[in-house]
DNA sequence: TCTATATATACGAATTTACACATATGTTAT
DNA sequence: ATAACATATGTGTAAATTCGTATATATAGA
């Protein structure tokens, strides 16, 4: 994992925000990303398979669905900016934090 | 500190670079980067222009040069992710780093 | 098979960012 | 004041990134 490209990849909000919710919640799929970040499907779906290809995430189908975790073979010094991150800039993601999680755990919820 | 905006900062080659060369010799002017990283004058110059003016650099004249060191206000999370990059990836600037500090110890030095 | 739903991608337009080159500013020494 | 050197910035352009819209793919269920 080449620095400057993990950097790139999170010098954006859509990108970096999505960073932050999975690395809270374990997991989530499109459509609660979406929910969550109040973005169009594109988008999210977009932003996600950049993280996926340059290896921050991973993808996994299940059913129609597909849930986003951080990948497991991620750098540990990637992972440790990552928590790093999350844990002192609680502010950036809060609010959608709350919005993804209450999704999450809905029974309307798309998935 | 916005953490996308400090992430833009690092997702650069010439701003990452300087950002490691800077930690590991606690500081260094304009000149002895441009030559470590063999950019031009103008490059170099606006790159550190940009990493001071969003809080991650502090400037200090010293006769006709310009020394830039980390800002020490720059908030604790920010110096970690820093402080693990720089530990963890030292094939990115290592050949830059050798450069800078001959640079920076030679009696033909620029500064 | 047909439909509905979730996700992914293709493509051109719009925005942002980086660059090269020229020039300006600031400092020191003569 | 002038020259020499170090650094900063203005400007137009090129390159990279992001976006919106439309469309394609994948899956589940009737």
């Amino acid at each position: 994992m080449n620095p400057c490209k993990f950097y790139k990849c999170l010098a954006d909000d859509t990108r970096l925000k999505s960073i932050m919710l999975i690395k809270q919640a374990d997991e989530a799929c499109v459509c609660d990303l979406m929910a969550a970040l109040e973005l169009d499907q594109p988008k999210t779906s977009r932003h996600l398979a950049e993280l996926r290809k340059c290896g921050i995430l991973q993808d996994e189908r299940r059913g129609k669905w597909v849930y986003y975790r951080l990948h497991p073979e991620l750098p540990e010094w990637a992972k440790n900016v990552i928590t790093e991150t999350a844990k002192h800039n609680k502010d950036y993601y809060q609010a959608a934090l709350v919005k993804l999680l209450a999704g999450q755990s809905s029974a309307m919820n798309c998935c």
